[in-house]
DNA sequence: ATGTCC
């Protein structure tokens, strides 16, 4: 397919629909913003997205956009599930449920200053991070994470990890629904049994940062926020059982596509009807990975209470924790009926707006908190959702990648860059200095035109900026 | 993202 942009406003480009594409692609951005990088096939997938069975309006791109596994990583794309409509695992990502956990201390920035040493020493000695490693809590075996896979964050709470006030500032009270252990392999369960409580690597990571911008102040004080404060931010998500779980399900389903007669542009995009066996089957084994992403950022956020009440004697609370990597049924009115849809967003935040029904009630009356994490160095924005975002109640999920892995190898040395780190008052405490350069804040996007892009284009509205006081690298 | 190739 030929790939030509038309721009529909400041923070709107098109792809106009053609052959065999069923839908046309939006993408919300700046001419800055697009993907550019030689190579970067991220607004051809958005084209490929519009050709799967059953997508409704458009297939849609964040203002972080760049090239993912099929499905580009910043999209999104709902199918009508009555209407043939498939479910594909490319949509989600390896990384099922991954997502921001952001909590806030009951301190501001100066009065914590003579703690932050020991404060990120002990976090440093506690928060288990890297490839493979153990985690913060070691589960019995299959019966005990099948007990976690189905409860989520509400498992970990129950288990004593946490007080009942987190599950409500957790989307979907920190369960999501529909969670079929039988459908997690055995291999993808011995992977997770020893992870829970663990950030991992590549661009996971925990931050203590603070409050330096506050745009929103009615939105601010709805989540607790206050200037000068210091926050705590976990970026994680579901380990190797995620991986797992998304790599046995697309074997499944790229040996499925004949079976149901769908025809995908790209093999990555293997796919198959919500409401086929396989189908349902992976969408029972990604409930269940998302929980245990769940319970996963319950546990660190467990550990950093910990590390601030022994540091500080401070209390933290949670703010909101939202995945950006899911596949969720969800009602939408599209050409005005309300239809089901399964809605994947790939490195795309849900951002309710004001008075949605699922929001708990102290959040009703601002909307819901959309965490957009930045990378070191950098800033990370608070946002909320707002009425009239038509990309099916979405927005951005973070900077979004610009350099390979190789390049920023080449670019940027680990140990150079921790020091230019500290040397700006961001304490660091990396797991690899290899892991270092790779997350280089130069192989990003900046996150503040994301941000304001994502505000200009209507999918959120910015309440609060954070800057980074100090990083525990995963 | 990921026991960075079963």
């Amino acid at each position: 397919m030929d790939i030509t942009l038309v721009q529909d406003g400041p923070f709107r480009f098109r792809i106009d629909q053609q052959d065999p594409m069923r839908v046309p692609g939006v993408v919300f951005a700046t001419r800055d913003l697009l993907p550019q990088a030689a190579g970067d096939k991220a607004l051809e997938q958005v084209a490929n997205v519009a050709t799967l069975p059953g997508i409704v309006r458009a297939s849609f791109a964040m203002p972080d956009v760049h090239w993912g596994y099929g499905f580009p990583i910043g999209g999104v794309a709902a199918t009508d599930i009555e209407d043939a409509g498939v479910v594909s695992p490319g949509g989600v990502g390896f990384d099922i449920s991954c997502g921001v956990r952001l909590l806030a201390a009951d301190i501001e920035c100066d009065p914590l200053a003579p703690n932050m040493r020991t404060l990120m020493d002990i976090l440093g000695d506690t928060i288990p991070r890297g490839m493979g490693r153990g985690g913060l809590w070691k589960l019995k075996g299959r019966p005990q994470m099948e007990e976690l896979l189905v409860g989520g964050a509400r498992y970990a709470v129950e288990s004593g990890h946490g007080v009942p006030r987190d599950l409500a500032r957790c989307e979907d009270y920190g369960v999501l629904d529909g969670a079929d252990p039988s459908q997690v392999g055995q291999r993808a369960v011995e992977r997770g049994l020893q992870q829970v409580g663990s950030l991992g690597s590549g661009n996971h990571f925990l931050e203590v940062q603070a409050v330096d911008r506050v745009y929103d102040a009615e939105a601010a004080a709805a989540f607790g926020l206050r200037p000068d404060q210091v926050c705590v931010m976990i970026h994680c998500g579901s380990r190797g059982l995620g991986h797992q779980v998304c790599t046995d399900h697309v074997r499944v389903m790229d040996q499925s596509l004949r079976t149901y007669g769908i025809h995908v542009p790209d093999r990555q995009l293997a796919c198959v009807p919500v409401v086929s066996p396989p189908g349902r089957a992976y969408l029972g084994a990604m409930a269940a990975a998302a929980n245990y992403g769940r319970a996963n950022r319950q546990l660190l956020a467990e550990a950093a209470r910990h590390a601030f009440a022994v540091a500080a004697g401070v209390d933290v609370d949670l703010v909101y924790d939202i995945s950006h990597n899911t596949a969720k049924i969800e009602t939408h009115e599209v050409d005005g009926v309300q239809r089901r849809l399964c809605v994947h967003r790939k490195g795309a935040t849900r951002a309710l707006p004001p008075g949605d029904p699922s929001l708990p009630e102290d959040l009703a009356g601002a909307g819901q908190p959309v965490l957009v994490p930045g990378t070191m160095g950098t800033a990370s924005y608070v946002m909320v959702g707002t009425p009239g975002n038509d990309a099916f109640l979405s927005a951005c999920h973070g900077a979004g990648r610009v350099w390979s892995r190789h390049q920023a190898l080449r670019r940027v040395r680990g140990e150079e860059l921790r020091s230019e780190l500290e040397a700006q008052g961001i304490a660091v405490r990396p797991s690899s200095w290899r892991g270092l350069a790779e997350e280089a804040p130069g192989a990003y996007k900046d996150v503040d035109a994301v941000a304001t892009a994502t505000e200009g284009a209507g999918l959120a509205r910015l309440v609060a900026r954070l800057h980074p006081l100090g990083v525990v690298k995963g």
